[in-house]
DNA sequence: GTGAACATGTAACGGGTTACATGATTGC
DNA sequence: GCAATCATGTAACCCGTTACATGTTCAC
């Protein structure tokens, strides 16, 4: 899947800018989806020119105008059959878990940093969620209420297990860091010194 | 971070040949990270070039010989470096959780596979997991046991919240595809017969 | 002898990211 | 005037995926 298709399904939804499209998937789809301006934009293009999206110039008081796509007939069509057709990708890449993975190789103040970042990361996400949520639940459909509800309950568990095993790892690498063996770590603390 | 970072680490705690090296990726790294041969390989060969790691030809009895690569100073110092450096990306993209969203798009048939096969595949992921677990744990640093600790639990929490919702969706996407609105999936399901 | 696992590579392709480029409008 | 938000696009680049190509050894 990739992001005309995204396109189409969240135009499904209703006549969207680029740019409000960008701000849709921030909010409903940013646990498992992103898309940045670079590939939308032309996503949108190409979606034109075969006839799956019509766009129409819409002013605006106080804004600048913008250009808004509908959803045609045979775009919908297309939709249909590409969500059908396509075998379901789940793919997690995480830098961070290799990271950790590696906290030996780390600066002690790093893999706390580090460790910081992404509660605080997932703390934000699942705050916004929640306020999200909040203020769309009684007017999403199952589909939407069960990938939302996805995303919560697994950044939940995620920031549950940060959050309960922060100390332990940083106790337990501090203790083997100062055991005498050397690390990389420990030679670049050096070198920073 | 990119698969040279990676084969980098994996060097880092003991000589591996290409294969093996996919082989560990696919055991330790599998909720969060993957790699081929396409991308090993040439990685291998690009670290060589720059001298991060050093191949030989190993002959093996009742197998092919392989070329087993070691990590050198350097490229145990480009690691550390490339470690501390990299901000610390996490992310997922799910064209499952996507399928989901736009649920009501699809032949109830269609969904229940869908959501059957992940459930399946999140399972077999989790036993297979628990299994290496079980037969290394006892030689794991602490980072390692934290990433994969933070692997299990958050797709045992995945398989949880699946196995619990599954029932749920598909009773209300089929009750709204009953109620009248024409669906696409009601198109499709009926162009199907 | 055939399929599975072991083993190593190359080359084209595709798609997303990043950086660049521009401009309107509001509020401070 | 300047920062922030709204708004749209292009082009180069990177890098990973996929498909292709080849060969060994074992077990059935």
């Amino acid at each position: 899947m990739d992001v005309k298709t995204l396109c189409l399904g969240v135009l499904s939804m209703g006549e969207r800018s680029g740019y409000e499209i960008k701000k849709t998937v921030e909010e409903s789809f940013h646990h498992f989806f992103r898309a940045g301006y670079g590939s939308i934009y032309p996503a949108l293009a190409e979606l034109e020119r075969a006839g799956h999206v019509a766009g129409r110039e819409v002013a605006q008081e106080g804004r600048p105008a913008k250009r808004v796509y509908g959803i045609t007939a045979t775009g919908r069509d297309l939709l249909g059959r590409t969500l059908v057709g396509e075998e379901p990708r789940h793919v997690v890449r995480s830098e961070f878990l290799v990271l950790m993975y590696f906290a030996h190789l780390l600066p002690a103040e790093r893999l706390a940093a580090v460790l910081d970042t992404m509660i605080a990361r997932f703390r934000d996400g699942l705050a916004a969620d929640l306020d999200h949520y909040a203020r769309t639940h009684d007017q999403l459909t199952a589909g939407q209420r069960f990938a939302l509800g996805y995303g919560r309950t697994v950044v939940a568990a995620a920031l549950d297990y940060l959050e309960r095993h922060r100390e332990t790892l940083l106790d337990e690498v501090t203790v083997s860091d100062a055991s005498g063996r050397p690390q990389a770590g420990d030679a670049l603390a050096a070198a920073g010194d």
